[in-house]
DNA sequence: TATACTCACTGTAACGTTTTAGTAAAACGT
DNA sequence: ACGTTTTACTAAAACGTTACAGTGAGTATA
């Protein structure tokens, strides 16, 4: 397998498809592009067995240098390493394939990363762009690449600071005063929330909706039953706020944590402390992730529409694509209360 | 932003910047292509300041027509669910990315699917082809294309059936012997295994490493120590296996599961019989997928070099694209055990 | 029977690059 | 001062498609 061979391999373009078959390549590019009304049945049959028998490939640069389209959409993604996020990219991959179209995928996680992304895809020609959770809240000037280049751009769970772009996110401040209002009516009266940073907007939201269930019972919203309990700090951390959560008076009958690797290190703290879940303190976890069933007990968690806002993006993008949407949208998707073993009544 | 806008608006070509720059198109690819001895300093930095100006992006589609390089590698990956494979794919990205490649993705499970990938990326014109974990046995003909086109492939934890094929594996076998090793080091005798599925290399390797470990010891092959706990069986049947095995008489004092979900399920099920982890039962897993550490207790399993598999396959890749690899090699990574809190001494 | 129309094609100019061969002018060596 | 080399470019042919304007033969229409 030296390169000269490599060189050696002739590649076979529609020229020798039209000169087996004895015919112009117009016509042998029309079969490609399903135009089989304008020639006989004949002459498509014996298009079609010479590129059956030479195994033609149409060459899709080729194409797309004329067409300019490319059938790929760019994905530009952060958070990459959350499996929640990646599992969504695996779905989208899905629809995108049921409509011919391939996934180019860039990760970014500082601006600059983005900026680059955004170079390369669109010099690699992508047919669109989603922007898969990359929350960032100034300094967006290099989208008015984007805008110029007028390309179909769709925003996954981020900032809606650009009106004139599609945006799909989800309402985690609906999500978490869902959940703390299950735990309200189970009669939950001292609720802790181990929170998410809050220079994000998923950690400020959250914190919102916690406060907003709260307020809305009559229950009063205390400092101390609130602690950071996001990837800033060490899940040390999280498990020393825990234990001081549980050292309050009252105590906590019930953690909401920011997602569901906290909630199990709250489980884990809260077994250490010899208390039992739900029993002593309900949990509740934020994400459903594919092991949160799987926990001791079973998770109850707020689940994230990140799959099904994958999928929107992306019909998105090919709605846009095909010409049949035009102006933008701004798509909020409900979060779901997923109900498990890890919060319950108090006793 | 209608569709006429959106025509209208002009994309810069080389040959506009070798206009405004008073030049040849020659001279502008020159300087793309950092040629940059062969003109004038004063000539490269008017051609540079022009594309600045006119925010000029070469087209890589154009390019890739004459070069025949797209600077873009496929993926065609199974298993995409499993979020260890997500995050080697997010990895490779990372590695692609620092020689300036990108990941064109494409999910198949079916060898169906996997002809279908083959032919939209090498009709894409990808520079190399890795699969990511998608092993069959049998049926691979269609393969002899990818030899025809003579292009990098490397398989990463497929059965190597290809010789003339690049191969990354894992050791599983050695894995799960180490693991067993270090439960009889540990006083244990009664270990016992949940398998994955024998149709797979993955679970019939496994069982192989369990056994070996066991005979080298001159400890017996209990057939009734074994019992299936892989996705072709529900969750629920994997925690009535374990309560099958604790029910055994002499009861395991050690459970090896297939992967780290199922070793979060023996252990609630190990908790619901009311005995302890590791005091009663020590419990193994297998993959250290990212929450295993927050596991209560943290999960002691034997980690897969996914990450390090993928960025060898991709690396494979490159080298070979650069041709400075030629032959076909088969490289097999080590797994490595994580001792953590699930596994201890017997009493 | 002349005219229009359909059918089944064909020829060729794009698309935006790279690449190869070439060239005029300047610099160099002796 | 002559030939040679170097410098700083340029012209034009690819690359493999699509798109559009033809075209000549046969068929239907008036």
């Amino acid at each position: 397998m030296t390169r000269s061979q490599r060189q050696a391999t002739k590649r076979i373009t529609i020229k020798d498809i039209a000169q087996a078959a004895g015919v112009s390549i117009s016509t042998v590019s029309n079969v490609l592009n399903h135009r089989s009304d304008a020639m006989t049945e004949q002459t498509l049959e014996r298009i079609l067995a010479v590129m059956d028998e030479l195994d033609y490939r149409p060459n899709l640069m080729a194409r797309g240098l004329v067409t300019r389209r490319t059938a790929t959409i760019g994905v530009v993604i952060a958070e990459i390493e959350t499996p929640l996020f990646l599992q969504a990219l695996s779905f989208m991959e899905s629809i995108a394939r049921e409509a011919s179209y391939n996934l180019l995928i860039s990760k970014a996680h500082t601006i600059e990363d983005e900026k680059q992304a955004i170079k390369v895809l669109t010099a690699k020609q992508v047919d669109g762009l989603i922007f898969l959770s990359v929350s960032q809240y100034t300094d967006d000037d290099h989208l008015n690449e984007l805008r110029r280049l007028d390309m179909p751009v769709v925003f996954v769970n981020r900032a809606t600071l650009h009106d004139d772009f599609d945006h799909v996110n989800w309402d985690d401040t609906a999500g978490i005063d869902q959940a703390t209002e299950h735990l309200i009516q189970l009669g939950h009266r001292y609720i802790a929330h181990l929170r998410g940073p809050l220079s994000r907007q998923s950690g400020a939201n959250r914190l919102e909706g916690y406060r907003r269930a709260l307020e809305r019972h009559g229950l009063i919203y205390r400092e101390e039953y609130v602690k950071p309990g996001d990837y800033t700090v060490s899940p040390e951390q999280w498990q020393q706020s825990t234990l001081e959560l549980l050292d309050l008076s009252p105590r906590p009958t019930a953690i909401i944590a920011s997602d569901d690797i906290v909630a199990a290190v709250v489980m884990k703290a809260i077994h250490q402390a010899q208390l039992r879940v739900p029993h002593d303190v309900a949990v509740i976890g934020f994400d459903d992730q594919h092991f949160s069933p799987f926990l001791h007990p079973a998770l109850t968690t707020v689940r994230l529409p990140v799959l099904a806002a994958g999928k929107c993006a992306v019909e998105m993008v090919l709605g846009k694509i095909a010409g049949e949407r035009t102006k933008s949208e701004h798509v909020k998707l409900p979060c779901t209360l997923i109900i498990r073993e890890s919060c319950g009544a108090t006793t």
